[in-house]
RNA sequence: UCCUGAGUAGCUCAGCCGGUUAGAGCAUCUGACUGUUAAUCAGAGGGUCGCUGGUUCGAGCCCAGCCUCAGGAGCCA
């Protein structure tokens, strides 16, 4: 792996990588390059592409150097490798390119069956191939938008002092009541064991009880932090729910961590660091994907009506997430904003806001941060009726130290909260909310010894994902999507 | 799961009021061209009109059921 790095300063003999390639100023030299063909021009120049940049390579066929059998075989999709020297390009696109001396075709691409042709795909028929997309510009755009995002999540805690905690995926707990759960079972389908009661016995089964595939690792890092302070875990997350959205995935990345000693005010400093940080970082990165992506979103949003565009480009959107403070506000006062709104006014929501204690639903939180704030906005203390058992109860009674964050476009891309810590209260909600306090003993004992004030989020991978790269469909930010009837590749 | 819309060539789509042999652009193939940038030009091949049933002299078009996809909603991250 480590010979072919495309960062050696050796560039004879080896394989280089386009992107180090395209960055050198230095000419005159011999390289070996492999990729593969995006298209080939005039029988003369083909358009190499290695997946290490958005850009391509030119490479050069002299006329008469090669074979006819040779070049008809050098087709769109096919994996060649090819040595000759780095010359300044006579053409425009490009200040470099390749005069090829040799030419080996690595592996062929037939041009009548291979789906991905040069020419635009919808991204519904590239979701169908699935497996062949990573060779658009869209979609090698995207993941390395993901990689990125994903290293500099992993940095970002790494330089506080954060420890990456892996919690599990097969868990025995659905007690977070966090959605569906997959049920994890060796159990014979057709005939499983049964109780004298007739329910199935999953005392017989793998694990000796009813296991599942986690729902969140939140209830696990609580345990971490209850010792080394600060955690974070980031990893598969599964909910079966039946979920048809363009925000919803069965199998999902997540990133939570959780701080001891942080109250919510700590918390919502934290989410808003690194969702900036991160950001930041990919802008820096993947300068080129993400000017592809911004350039791709405005050719799509040609298609929609003029009220229907953003009014930033995602370039602008991007830095103006960088440059502003999150409006952060309680639940309380966002109803009051939108119930003194003219579009509650003019009965312009589907559900009118008519007194305090429901849930928001979409419309209103896109009203919020795209009409109201138009900025990403931190809601806060909710009402206890709506959020999970876990949150810390305020002295009002009614509400809980609960936060989330609006993105544009995106809608809640974290949900977190100050922990409950005071043993009595917890076991007081799981009652009224009908938790089994006896299931849970392992996360109450953190209350029974040592307890303290801490807190913690999560934060929707994709969801991030899709607001960094524009895209509409959080199917086509992860490679491999999951979702109801999905699950192909 | 609910609402709305869609399913016609490899892809993106058109197809009139139900009426003759179902069209276009791109892609592909063949040929031309040799500094092209999704190259260009000329020609050719390519169809179980999502599936099943029904109405009709006649269905891509009308009706019913089913399947799949997209967008919106709910649930949420």
């Amino acid at each position: 792996m480590y010979f072919c790095s495309s960062y050696n300063n050796n560039l004879m003999s080896q394989r280089t990588k386009i992107k180090a390639l395209l960055q050198t100023e230095d000419t005159g030299f011999e390289v070996t390059v492999k990729g593969w063909v995006r298209t080939f021009r005039n029988n003369q120049f083909i358009a190499l592409n290695d997946g290490s940049t958005n850009n391509n390579l030119q490479i050069v066929v002299a006329l008469d150097s090669f074979d006819d059998e040779t070049l008809k075989r050098i087709t769109t999709g096919a994996a060649i490798s090819v040595t000759g020297e780095v010359v300044p390009s006579l053409g425009k696109g490009q200040k470099v390119e390749v005069k090829a001396k040799t030419l080996e075709i690595l592996g062929d691409c037939d041009p009548t069956t291979y789906p991905i042709q040069p020419k635009k795909h919808s991204l519904e028929f590239l979701r169908d191939n699935a497996h062949l997309r990573f060779r658009t510009n869209t979609f090698g755009a995207v993941f390395r938008v993901r990689n990125s995002l994903s290293f500099a999540v992993h940095q970002f805690f790494q330089e506080r002092g954060f420890v990456y905690l892996h919690t599990p995926v097969i868990t025995a707990s659905d007690a977070e009541g966090a959605g569906e759960t997959f049920r994890v079972t060796t159990l014979d389908p057709i005939k499983p064991p049964l109780t004298e009661t007739g329910e199935v016995d999953f005392k017989q089964d793998f694990f000796g009880k009813a296991t599942n595939l986690t729902v969140s690792g939140q209830l696990e890092g609580e345990l971490g932090a209850m010792a080394l302070s600060d955690i974070y875990t980031f990893g598969p997350t599964f909910r079966a729910e039946n979920s048809n959205t363009t925000r919803h995935l069965a199998e999902f990345w997540m990133i939570e961590p959780e701080m001891a000693f942080y109250n919510l005010n700590d918390n919502m400093d934290l989410a808003e660091a690194l969702l900036k940080y991160v950001i930041a970082y990919a802008l820096k990165h993947n300068a080129d994907d993400i000017e592809f992506l911004k350039d791709r979103l405005l050719e799509e949003e040609k298609q929609k009506p003029q009220q229907d565009r953003s009014e930033l480009n995602l370039l602008e959107k991007l830095q103006f997430c960088l440059d502003n403070d999150f409006e952060r506000l309680t639940y309380t006062e966002a109803i009051d904003i939108l119930k003194e709104s003219n579009h509650n006014k003019k009965k312009k929501f589907q559900y009118l806001i008519e007194g305090w204690g429901t849930d928001l639903q979409s419309e209103h939180e896109r009203y919020l941060v795209e009409k109201h704030f138009k900025k990403p906005v931190i809601l806060t203390d909710y009402p206890k009726e709506i959020k999970a058992f876990y949150m810390r109860q305020n002295d009002d009674g009614k509400t809980v130290r609960a936060m989330d964050i609006l993105f544009p476009g995106i809608g809640e891309i974290v949900g977190g909260s100050q922990r409950e810590e005071r043993l009595d209260k917890l076991e007081q909600r799981m009652n009224e909310m009908g938790i089994p306090t006896e299931e849970l003993w392992w996360y109450l004992d953190t209350r029974r010894f040592g307890a303290c004030e801490h807190a913690g989020f999560g934060l929707g991978f994709e969801r991030l994902v899709l607001f960094v790269t524009g895209m509409g469909n959080i199917r086509d930010v992860i490679p491999f999507p999951r979702a109801p009837k999905t699950a192909e590749f």
